[in-house]
RNA sequence: GUCCCCAUCGUCUAGCCCGGUCCAGGACACCGCCCUUUCACGGCGGUAACACGAGUUCAAAUCUCGUUGGGGACGCCA
């Protein structure tokens, strides 16, 4: 590599950092640590209509939450009317680009109509060749003009990292506009100046750009620059196949950072799709992603977002963290759920350590814990109804209980282990005669609501005798009212 | 309508460039068994793919062409 290498990840802040986005900028941002060059944010906000100030913010939110951290910027296209202006002029000068009159209104028009007759939908070339006379009757008219890039005949041609040599004919490409009437810059030609101003080196995209390639290959050219490097990734499609939709539910980082993902585990499935390291490895820590990320290994289809792969490899990832590191990233999670408070985790970490313990391989998300782990922290809760037809509305279940609750009442709360009422609630089977399961079962749904869940003994050492005790009562409680009814 | 791109299990992919080692490997999901107080984790096993048709070749998932299917682009949006 001669020259240094510079990528940018460019997102409009219409909206929150969409996961398409967010891969595009992980590609980036590997193939810039990959190579010891630097990663640049840049903001594409020329459009104000579609550029909300907080959404600036949450990008970068996102960006840093990802672990993207970028070398440069954000530079802010909305700040850079002076260079486009400087580059506008010389665009017009250098005799590449002509005046349009044509009104929007008159553009839409017309494409609406190619559209319905199924012709070509192109613009007609109607101020190409405009003469003094023309030009002289629109400004009376006090019609504002529009640059248009004059496309010289012939064919484009580029070498794309990713799909190798791609050729269109001019014929296909409209004459189009780089500055608007307001003298701002569109897309295509921002986005040129951009890269040439920041001297991107490779620019590394969607694949729904490749079009843009050619008209902007086209502008370099206008302008007598030397174009970067293009590589075009394949686009993620949703689950029907078209290009992530808000139809899809989650299309925004922050949603699945809402939903209990985890950064990590995104980058390496976002990594993943469309890009292997060529042997059998899938979770890979950042350093093996960056170690193994080239442009050449990036597979040209366009891969469908496999949400349940996501939370595999979200769980993978819950699994492999130290408990301690678990239980700080779910120390928020469980305060939104509003079960218990910061102050009550920090004072009882140790408790808290072996709740995650005995909860960690049955989460895939952060969130699950709540759900799961409830009934560790409130007494409100109730029994599932399926569960409590099974072990609760069985002749003798309330007898059962209110044994294993005064048996368990007695004993001294220094033997109140895992070990201790093990071997209690075993004996005690064995005197009824009568398979320690069926107490079991029972005594989980009596402690937790649930037919599911940690090991039982578990639960009973980290409730302690009092509560165990207290909820034994309460379900026998609940058996004794219902057969009344 | 025009143009561009893509095509291996349901999904993500390895293999394709440099044809034989591929009656196609891995992972997710699914199914079964084991472990077990449930669920999960873990272990073991299973179902499942080279879109189709021609051609080149002794030999094609791999090369060529066509068909079909899918995606994308065609804005004074980005």
């Amino acid at each position: 590599m001669t020259s240094p290498v510079r990528v940018r990840i460019a997102p409009s802040p219409s909206g929150h950092l969409h996961v398409g986005t967010a891969r595009i900028g992980i590609c980036n941002w590997l193939f810039a640590r990959h190579n010891g060059g630097k990663f640049i944010l840049r903001i594409e906000d020329t459009d104000p209509e579609r550029s909300f100030a907080e959404m600036v913010t949450s990008i970068q939110e996102s960006m840093k939450w990802l672990g993207l951290n970028w070398d440069e910027g954000p530079y802010f296209q909305s700040q850079r009317g002076e260079i486009y202006t400087q580059w506008t002029e010389r665009l017009r000068n250098s005799g590449h680009a002509y005046l349009c009159y044509c009104t929007p209104e008159e553009l839409a028009a017309k494409r609406e109509k190619a559209q319905q007759e199924k012709q070509p939908i192109r613009y007609d070339g109607n101020c190409r060749n405009l003469s003094d006379a023309d030009r002289a009757r629109y400004e009376a008219e006090g019609r504002k003009p529009a640059l248009r890039l004059r496309i010289p005949d012939g064919e484009t041609r580029y070498t794309d990292l990713v799909y190798g040599d791609l050729t269109r004919s001019n014929a296909e490409l409209d004459d189009f506009v780089c500055a608007r009437a307001d003298g701002r810059p569109t897309y295509n030609f921002a986005c040129v100046i951009d890269d040439h101003d920041m001297q991107i080196s490779h620019v590394i995209r969607g694949n729904d750009h490749i079009t843009n390639t050619f008209k902007q290959v086209l502008i370099y050219r206008a302008l007598g620059v030397e174009p970067p490097l293009f590589a075009h990734l394949p686009l993620n499609l949703g689950k029907d196949r078209r290009k992530i939709s808000k139809r899809e539910g989650a299309t925004s980082v922050i949603e699945y950072q809402q939903m209990g993902f985890l950064p990590e585990a995104i980058v390496n499935f976002l990594a993943l799709l469309g890009w292997s390291p060529g042997d059998e490895r899938e979770i890979m820590t950042r350093d093996e992603l960056v170690d193994a990320f080239t442009l050449e290994r990036v597979n040209p289809s366009n891969p469908v977002f496999d949400m349940q792969k996501l939370e595999w490899m979200n769980g993978e990832y819950i699994r492999k963290m130290s408990t301690n590191e678990l239980l700080e990233r779910l120390t928020p999670v469980l305060m939104e759920s509003g079960l218990v408070t910061r102050l009550h985790i920090q004072t009882n970490w140790a408790w808290m350590l072996r709740v995650v313990e005995t909860l960690r391989e049955r989460i895939r998300l952060l969130n699950d814990i709540v759900e799961q782990g409830a009934f560790y922290f409130t007494d409100k809760f109730s029994y599932e109804e399926k569960g409590a037809k099974k072990y609760f509305n069985r002749p003798g279940a309330a007898e059962d209980l209110t044994l294993l609750s005064n048996e368990f009442g007695k004993l001294p709360s220094s033997d109140f282990t895992k070990v201790g009422t093990e071997a209690l609630l075993r004996k005690l089977a064995e005197q009824l005669g009568r398979s320690p399961a069926e107490l079991i079962h029972p005594l989980r749904l009596a402690l937790t609501g649930m037919t599911t869940g940690p090991g039982v003994f578990d639960i009973v050492e980290l409730l302690g005798r009092d509560k165990c005790v207290a909820r034994l009562q309460h379900a026998v409680d609940f058996i004794r009212k219902s057969d009344q009814q």
